[in-house]
DNA sequence: CCAGATTAGGTGACATGTCATGTAAGTGAG
DNA sequence: CTCACTTACATGACATGTCACCTAATCTGG
């Protein structure tokens, strides 16, 4: 007998080819329209919804699952185009800072009506409506086993389902 | 008023939250259980299941959505481990089929059990079992539109709903 | 206050991915 | 047949990501 299901390979198979083409179309989509790579703008829009616009570089991390030293090479980068800004925590001098600059507010402000456009048009205009709530439940569920399962911190502010002892 | 509506874009972020920390996971575990990377196990994965455990390059790409000259760098990577072979298509000498090796069917037989496991803990074991359906039926939705409206070729052997004129 | 453990990040070497461009085989109009 | 065009890949330069390891600040129990 096999690890899935049969119900359950066909469901995997056809999320990863969503996954392997989704990524690549938005990436090159965000490079053409607006300069940024995809990755900038994971990093640009977890800034710009958070209080501040700022975030700890670890907690930014495990906002959008990425290893610390994937995320600290990446800010150097953003940090000399002008896009954020790094300065040392004053509670605790460990810990690093990362502002989202003025610049780096307009380039994603630039990028993102034309990025929703997108994602509206890939993921959404085919989806039949009755799916979208099953759809958000079951992503949800899944990002939740992810959390508990897997070997990232939490992002920040998560609540587990039990209450810690 | 905004591109999508407030549960598309509860549903995307719920998204874009699992495909990252899934692609993080997923990459990693792959890594440190069979020394393979996510990018290696995508190539031997769909080689393994096509007829003859070949492709062309081109075809190749599209089927795991990738652009031809990452494939090509990959491919000569991989060709490099001995994990698949190139040989000059026959039929069209533009064209170069890519072959499973042995070794390569022989690391992608140790790396998949350990991974479906993963994926069922990470992606099936919190989901409803209520959910999959509509689960599948949306992630294949979504597939369709994106072949439909993206940049990327169809995979090979892609039916549209349309009969071609 | 001090030694060792822990936590937050940064860094260097090297693997991987992207973009622009190159080469060669097939195609086809005249 | 031949010149222009298209198709299938490969490659080189450079951007990005990974892994192992480093430093410094903080915490903890004497």
């Amino acid at each position: 007998m096999s690890v899935l299901s049969p119900e359950q390979e066909a469901t995997w198979f056809a999320y990863m080819r969503v996954a392997l083409r989704l990524d690549f179309e938005l990436g090159r989509d965000l490079q053409a329209q607006a300069g940024l790579s995809h990755s900038d703008f994971h990093v640009l829009n977890a800034l710009s919804d958070s209080p501040g616009q700022q975030l700890a570089v670890g907690d930014l991390a495990s906002r959008i699952g990425w290893e610390r030293s994937r995320l600290s090479h990446h800010l150097r980068r953003m940090e000399g185009r002008g896009l954020v800004t790094r300065q040392t925590s004053e509670v605790d001098a460990r810990s690093t800072d990362v502002v989202l600059s003025a610049e780096g507010k307009r380039a994603l402000q630039q990028a993102a009506p034309g990025h929703a456009e997108l994602v509206k048009r890939l993921f959404f205009d085919g989806l039949d409506p009755a799916l979208l709530q099953p759809l958000h439940d079951s992503l949800e569920q899944i990002h939740e086993q992810i959390i508990a399962n897997g070997t990232l911190p939490p992002p920040p502010g998560h609540q587990t389902t039990w209450a810690d002892t």
